[in-house]
DNA sequence: CTCCTTATTCGACGTTCGTCGTATGACGAA
DNA sequence: TTCGTCATACGACGAACGTCGAATAAGGAG
């Protein structure tokens, strides 16, 4: 909802980076549909398949290009879905595919969406 | 279809059931993203795992609670995206599962994310 | 013919989405 | 300290989404 007036600097120092520590769901709260809905944007697939073969980025380094604001959305919805892990490191934050976690929850489903991505990359 | 008799309809003769011969995709033409994008939905899942189930059910048979038109969306959405195939027969419209396209566009694709769904319904 | 059933199109509504520019913060090097 | 880099938060924008009610159309039963 709005909430009106918000002054310029004066109201929220806001939590920035480092603050709240990036919220993971749990392995048995990821939700399947979540799961489709982040995978099936373009940006945010070629970002899983990247992870899929290389272990670990940090957030500037994925072929895709777009604005590194949308690429801080396209990663949370990814994270709030279950999808990646991200850790920080000095002024880094390292993204991890969280395979081991989504295998265990949808067994087998990861690479057939990717095998099916790499058949028909988008049509 | 005969255009022949469009009465008093002064404003909108507009294309109704049956007029324009409910498009499908090409096997060939599916996307991927699409799919994902068409199953990301609860209510859309819930059809394709009631057709994977039955072979073919008319529209208004489906185990969902929305309305008539809201379902006439989702159907749109799924048979534009190459998931389901709709004829026309009388006043009904059977709807079946395109499995054998999937299939072949997208081995294993579909059974994997029925499965996952199966594991974990709704989160 | 009339009436009911089936399923649609249209238009509207509030919400969510993907995108970006700008400002901000935290870190590390000079 | 200052400066540059990395990545974010915020706010805005237009587009797309999911939902519904009302009107419409066609087929079938009487």
């Amino acid at each position: 909802m709005y909430d009106g007036h918000r002054k310029k600097g004066v109201t929220l120092p806001r939590s920035r980076r480092g603050r709240e520590p990036l919220a993971h769901p749990d392995t048995t709260d990821i939700d399947l549909l979540d799961v489709l809905h982040a995978l099936s944007d373009p940006t945010r697939m070629t970002i899983v398949q990247t992870l899929r073969a290389d272990l670990e980025r940090a957030c500037g380094t994925f072929p895709v290009d777009v604005a590194p604001s949308t690429l801080t959305h396209h990663f949370r919805v990814l994270r709030e879905a279950g999808v990646i892990h991200q850790r920080e490191e000095g002024t880094r934050r390292w993204t991890t595919l969280r395979f081991e976690d989504l295998e265990r929850r949808f067994p087998g489903l990861i690479d057939r969406i990717l095998a099916s991505y790499d058949r028909a990359p988008t049509a």
